[in-house]
DNA sequence: TATGAATGAGTTTTCATTCAT
DNA sequence: GATGAATGAAAACTCATTCAT
C-alpha cells in the first residue's frame, strides 16, 4: 500500500519541523511512520530528496489554502475584505497544519533546497504580490515593495504562530493581529498621524 | 593568547549562521577560526557547548545594542521617540552583526539550548517589554498582549533582514518600513480609519 | 513457465561477466532477464547458488565443447590434429559464449564456489590432459606437468580473448596463435633452435 | 607516523588479492592493517580511491621489476638474452610479490579503475612491446602483434603462477616454462617443424 | 507460481572527540 | 597550550531476502 508514501512525508514533516531536516537521522523519521529505514530510500533516493518533497508539498499546501476564497480585488473595500481572507486562511493554515508552516519557517535559505523548491517558494508569494498592487494601485495600500511588505507581514504572522505554539494564544488575538497588520499595511490617511510616527 | 577564544566564537557565528549548527562539522569551524580541530576543546567541552556560548554571546550583543540610548518614556511622544530610536538600533544590529543576527533567528526552539540560553532570551524582550507596557499605559499604543507585539515586530524586522540579503535593500525602505510597524503597533485615532479594517 | 529457469541463468551469465558476481545486485540480475527479484529465490536459494548454477552451467557447455571431435591420439599426427581440433573448439566457444569465456576467467578461486563447482573444474581439465599425456608418451610434446602446460594455454588463449574483446582480433590471428601454442608445446626437435632459447 | 598509509595498502592488497575489491568490506581492511575503519577515509576519500591506489602501486612495482637489468637488443642473442631476463624477472616479481600478482590479474577491466590507473597499464606494456619489435626486426620473434603476444605470454605467466599458488611448483618448472615461451614467440626456423603444427 | 514492496542487517562514510606529540 | 592524526560510534545508504498478494 503506498499510502506510505504518504506517511513517510507526514513523519518527515513532523520531526523536521521540531529538530530540523540535518538533526534528524533517518531512522528517526522511518520510526515516526512505523516503516524500516530502508523502505524510505524505495522512495526517495536520499534524505535530502525527502526533505525537498516535503517542503514542496508544504508550499503547495500553503499556496493553495492561501488563495482559498480570495477575490480579485476591484475597489478598496476589496482590498480589505482580500486581505481579511487571506489572513483568516493564514490563520486556519496555521491551524490545520503546524507543522507544515513550523517547517517551512526554518527552510528559507536552506542549502539543500533543489531548483523546484526554490521555484515553488517564488510562486507561493505570487498572489500576495497581486493583492497587494492592487491594493497599492487604488491608494489603499502603502506604497512600498510589495515584495518587502509581504516578508514582514508573514514575518508578523510567524511571530504570532510562535507565541501560539509556546503560550496558547485566545482566539481574539488573531483578530487584534489581523487589524494591527492592516495598519502596517494601510496607507496613511489623516495628517495628524504622521506627527507621533518617527 | 587566548583570542583564539575569540576567533572560534566568530567564525563559528559564520559558518553557523550560513548552514546551521548541526550541519556545521567542527574541523570546519576551526579551519574559519584557523585554529586546529582540538583547540576547540580547550575552550568548550562539546560543540554544542559551543553553539551555547556563541548563542548567549549574539544575544547579548544585541540585546546591548537595543537598549543603546532607549529614553524611559513618560509621554505620548516619548513612546515614539524610544520606539525610533530601537528601531534605529534594530537596523544598526542588522547591519554591524548580520551574522549574529541570522544566527538568532533560526534558534528559537533549538534543542540544544541550555537554562542559560533560554533565560538570556527572555531577558533580550524585557526593554521591549516595558517601553510597550508604558505606551500602552500612556494610550498610545494598541492594547494586546507585550510579547505578543514583541514577536510581531521581530517577525516583520526578520522578513525586512531577510529581503536585505537577498536583494539589497534602500536606505529609505528602513524607514518606511520604520513607519509601516508603528502604524500596526499606534492605537487606532481615528474613526474612518477603521471602516477599512477587516 | 520454467524457462525462466533460462533466461535468470543467461542473464545472471551476462551481468556477472561484465560486472563481478560481488558487484551484481540481484535486482540487476532480475531486470536483465524480465522478471521479478523474487522470482528468482524460486529456483535457487540465494544469490550465490545461482552463481554456482551459472558457474557449472559455463563450464559444461565448455568441456563439452572442447572435447567435440576430438579423436583420441596413436600417432604423432594425431596428436597434433587433436590438438588443432582442440583450438578450434576453444575459439568456436569463445565467439559463441563470450559472456561464458569471460565469467569463467574470473571465478578462479571465488570464494563461494562450492564443492560441486569445484569439482567440475577439475573435470573439465582431464581430456586436455589425457592429450598432452598421449602426446608425451608418443614423445611429440613437451615433458612437464600437463596440469601446468594446461594453463599456461589457457592462460595465452584468455590472453587472446581479451585483446579480441578490447580490439577485434583478424581471423589469421588465431591461426596464428594456435601454432604459436603449438611451438610452445612440442618437444624441442633440433638442436639448432636450442642455442638461441634461454 | 603516516607508514599508516603504507600499512593500509599493503592490507589493501591482501584481502583485495585474496577476496575481490567488490567483496572486501572497507573494516576488513582496516582490521588486516591495524587501524581503525574511519582512518582510511584520512588518507582516501573512498574505497574506490584506496583500490585504484593500490592497483597503481602494484603496476609500478610490476613495470619496474620487469624492466630491471634488460638490455636494449641490437643482435639476435640480446633478444633472447633480454627475454630471459624479463622472465626472470617476472619469476622473481612472482615470488616477492605474489599478492600484487594475483591482485594484478583481476583488475583487467575492473570498472571502479580511472584515467591514471588505465594509463599505468598502457605504459607497463611498453617495455616488453619494445623488446618484441626489436625481436622481429631482428627476425628473431614471430611476426605477430606485439600486444597480442604479451597477452598471451603473460597469460601463460598467469597460468603458472596459478599452478604454483595451488601446487608449489619446483623451480625447474619455471625454466621449462621459460624455454615453452619462448618457443612460442620464436620465429619458426626450419620446414620440417611446420609439417607438424596445425 | 510470480510478483515487487518491504525489511533490516550490513556496508560505506562522516564527524565529534581524544590524546600523543 | 596547541595540534591534527586517529578513533569509533553513529549516520546515510544498499541490497539479499522474505512474504502478502
Amino acid at each position: 500500500m503506498s499510502d506510505k508514501r504518504t506517511r513517510i512525508l507526514r513523519a518527515a514533516l513532523v520531526v523536521f519541523a521540531e529538530h530540523t531536516v540535518a538533526a534528524t537521522p533517518v531512522p528517526v523519521i522511518a520510526r515516526e511512520a512505523g516503516v524500516a529505514a530502508g523502505t524510505l530510500y524505495r522512495y526517495w533516493p536520499s534524505k535530502e530528496a525527502l526533505a525537498n518533497a516535503v517542503y514542496q508539498e508544504a508550499k503547495a499546501a500553503f499556496t493553495s489554502c492561501l488563495t482559498r476564497g480570495v477575490p480579485a480585488p476591484t475597489t478598496a473595500g476589496d482590498v480589505a475584505e482580500a486581505y481579511g481572507r487571506m489572513w483568516t486562511n493564514l490563520v486556519a493554515f496555521a491551524h490545520e497544519h503546524p507543522d507544515a508552516l513550523a517547517f517551512l519557517e526554518h527552510q528559507q535559505h536552506a542549502s539543500y533546497l533543489d531548483a523546484r523548491s526554490k521555484a515553488m517558494a517564488e510562486e507561493a508569494e505570487a498572489p500576495a504580490v497581486e493583492l497587494i498592487r492592487a491594493g497599492q494601485q487604488l491608494g489603499v495600500l502603502r506604497a512600498a515593495d510589495p515584495q518587502l511588505l509581504i516578508t514582514m507581514i508573514f514575518g508578523a504572522f510567524v511571530g504570532l504562530t510562535k507565541a501560539a505554539r509556546a503560550g496558547g494564544l485566545p482566539p481574539a488575538a488573531w483578530q487584534e493581529a489581523s487589524r494591527a497588520v492592516w495598519s502596517m499595511l494601510a496607507a496613511a490617511e489623516t495628517v495628524h498621524q504622521d506627527k507621533d510616527t518617527p
